[in-house]
DNA sequence: CGCAAAATTGATAGTTACTGTCAAATGACA
DNA sequence: TGTCATTTGACAGTAACTATCAATTTTGCG
C-alpha cells in the first residue's frame, strides 16, 4: 500500500494517455480531456480507494461535468481498464514476420511493446494493474473489457494460419493463451521485484509444453 | 430466442434450487423462498430480458420485499449465477482417484456431474448458461462468482501434485485451463445443437497437446 | 474575417441496483 | 404459553448510469 501511495504522488506529473500530439485542435483537446480524467481518477483511487471515489469527485478534479465524464468513459471501471497500449500491441502483432509460429508471434509482440515502454509508463501500467488485482469489481469488468481485444486476436491468428476466426481450435487457443498470460501478469504483480517479461515467457512456454505439472 | 422462450414456459413447473426437502420449518421455508425468487427471476428474464427486469418486479412476483430479495441474493446477477451444482462439482473433483493427471481429474469431475443431471435439470442449466452468454453484465459477474471456486481448484490441484498453491506453475496452469474452458463454454452456447461436454473435452485435449494450430 | 453547420459540453431530471437501520412479525424451544 | 432469536418489511439514502436539450465551442467555407 505504501509503495502504491508513493507512486500516487508522481502520477500527477505524467499523463495516463501519453503524448497528446498531432491532429486538429479539437482532437488534441479531446485527448487532453481524456488524459486528465484518467489521471485524476487514478490519483483519487490510489489516495482514497476505488470504491470510495465517486464520479462526482473525479469530474470535479478534472474540471468537467459528469456528462462529459461519461462521454469519455462509459463506466467507472473503464478509467482503469482503458489502455492506449492495446491497439499498439495488436499493431505489433500484425507486423510480426509470417514465419513465426502463432505463440512465437504473440511473444515477440509483447516483448516489443514492453521494451519500448519508458520507465514512468511502465510504472503507470503497474499501478493500473495493481488496482485491477485489488478490486473485485475491476477484475470482473476486465472479463468484459478483454472480449473485444480477444476477438481481434482470434481474427489475426486465424488469418495467420489460414482458418476461419470461429474455428473452435482458434477460439480455444485464444482463451487458453489469454488466461495464462493474465495469470502470469497478476502473479508478476504480487512480487514487486519480478521480471514481467520472464513471467510471460514462462507462461507461453508452459502452454507450448501442454501445461505439465 | 424462440428456443429460449419455449423453455420459459416450462420453467414455472420446476424449481431452480431442486428439492427443498429436510430441516426444520424455518429452513424449509428459506429454501422455498430462495427457489421462488430464483424461479420468478429466471422466468421474467426470459420473458422480458435480463436488463428490462427490475428487482422490484422479481420481489413482487415472488411475494417478498426488496429487502428480503437482497438477503437471499446479494446481487441481481446472483439469481442467474447461483448454482447448487457448484459444490457438487468441487466435491466430485476432490474425490477423483489420485492416479489421474490434474487435467484428467478435472475432465472426469465435469463428466460425472453433467452425466448425473436429469433432463429437466440439464435444460434449466442450459437456460441459465444461455442467459450468461447473452448478457455482458452476467459474463463479467461470472468471473467474480467463480473466484472462490477457482481458488479452491488451484489449492486442490496443488495438493494433488504436492506443490504450494502460489507456485507459478500452478497459477499458470489454472489460468490457462479456466481461459480455455471459458472459451469452449461460450463457443458451445453459440451453437444450440452443440454438445457442451464434447467442447470441454476438446478444450482440455488441446491444452494437453500444447495448443497446436 | 465572418458566419453557418457540426460537434462538444453542461445542467437537469430520472431510473435502478444496492446499503443501512429499526420496528414488527414469526418460528424455536422450554 | 411465554420469551428469545431469527427473519421480514418499510423506509431513507447513495451512487452509477441514461436521456434530453439548450448553450458553447470548433470547424470549414465563402
Amino acid at each position: 500500500m505504501w509503495r502504491i501511495l508513493q507512486a500516487a504522488a508522481r502520477i500527477g506529473t505524467m499523463t495516463a494517455s501519453g503524448d497528446t500530439h498531432a491532429g486538429g485542435l479539437r482532437e488534441r483537446k479531446k485527448a487532453r480531456t481524456r488524459a486528465a480524467i484518467q489521471d485524476h481518477a487514478l490519483r483519487l483511487y490510489l489516495e482514497q480507494g476505488y470504491a470510495a471515489t465517486t464520479i462526482e469527485q473525479i469530474a470535479e478534479a478534472a474540471e468537467v461535468s459528469q456528462s462529459t465524464f461519461f462521454r469519455y468513459f462509459s463506466t467507472k471501471a473503464e478509467t482503469v481498464l482503458y489502455d492506449r497500449l492495446d491497439p499498439v500491441l495488436m499493431d505489433s502483432l500484425l507486423n510480426q514476420p509470417a514465419e513465426l509460429s502463432p505463440l512465437a508471434a504473440v511473444r515477440a509482440a509483447i516483448h516489443q511493446v514492453l521494451d519500448q515502454l519508458k520507465p514512468d509508463e511502465l510504472e503507470l501500467e503497474q499501478t493500473r494493474w495493481r488496482l485491477v488485482a485489488q478490486e473485485p469489481e475491476l477484475r470482473s469488468a476486465l472479463t468484459d473489457h478483454i472480449a473485444q481485444p480477444t476477438a481481434l486476436l482470434t481474427e489475426t491468428i486465424a488469418q495467420r494460419v489460414g482458418r476461419e476466426p470461429d474455428d473452435i481450435a482458434i477460439v480455444i487457443w485464444a482463451g487458453g493463451l489469454i488466461g495464462a498470460i493474465y495469470a502470469a501478469f497478476f502473479a508478476a504483480l504480487q512480487d514487486p521485484d519480478a521480471d514481467l517479461i520472464e513471467y510471460i515467457d514462462g507462461a507461453i512456454a508452459r502452454l507450448e509444453a501442454g501445461l505439465p505439472l
